[in-house]
DNA sequence: AACTATTTATAAGA
DNA sequence: TTCTTATAAATAGTT
């Protein structure tokens, strides 16, 4: 989106991956705000830039709140998986893996 | 971006809602993708949609290097400031929370 | 799930 | 950093 097609590797130099990253993260910020309003949703991003500084947004009064939950939701995950396992219900396992698999390849995507 | 001009306010048709959540979302994926290569940034978000359903991305192989470099840093600047404080160094502090004010007032102007 | 008319994001330039 | 503008990209409404 602008004057060049953008290919997406490391910007080599270093002012415009700066001004790049600068742009990014506030068009990112206005995207994850105007799903988590359109859609009601809960959203938080976290981004460390190459020098180790912490950016973040979240769509709650603080970003607590959501990690929180989403500790809450990977513990039950997985104690899930862990009572399935010792019950040897596989199908449900599979159902679980299925799911995992499709993530994992949609992030995939735009990494190869 | 489409044939209509959105305005920012929650999608009452259930059916859209959940259309444009998808969709959003993977654009919104994409963009995280691309700003962490570009721009050579560690890139994570977690969504949660009206159901309490969970979606994530991660720039790295897990969320959880991710999010145990955010509590880290959480708990150092916390640390930091409460080192400073005992020393009285004012001035430290003030800094520290004008960058606060500042990201909140950043995050804040999609939000009113 | 595809298709486009439009809106929106943004790369490059100033 | 901030503004401008040409163009690429995202997506709302439609099929």
């Amino acid at each position: 989106m602008g004057r060049g097609k953008v290919e997406v590797k490391q910007i080599e130099n270093k002012i415009s991956r700066q001004v790049t990253f600068s742009k990014r993260r506030s068009g990112l910020r206005k995207k994850a705000h105007e799903i988590s309003v359109l859609c009601d949703a809960q959203v938080a991003f976290i981004v460390f830039n190459n020098k180790g500084k912490l950016f973040e947004f979240s769509s709650e009064s603080s970003m607590k709140i959501i990690l929180e939950r989403y500790e809450r939701h990977a513990h039950e995950a997985q104690l899930d998986g862990a009572n399935n396992e010792s019950q040897g219900n596989l199908s449900l396992d599979c159902f679980k893996l299925k799911n995992k698999v499709e993530v994992l390849e949609r992030n995939l995507r735009y990494i190869f």
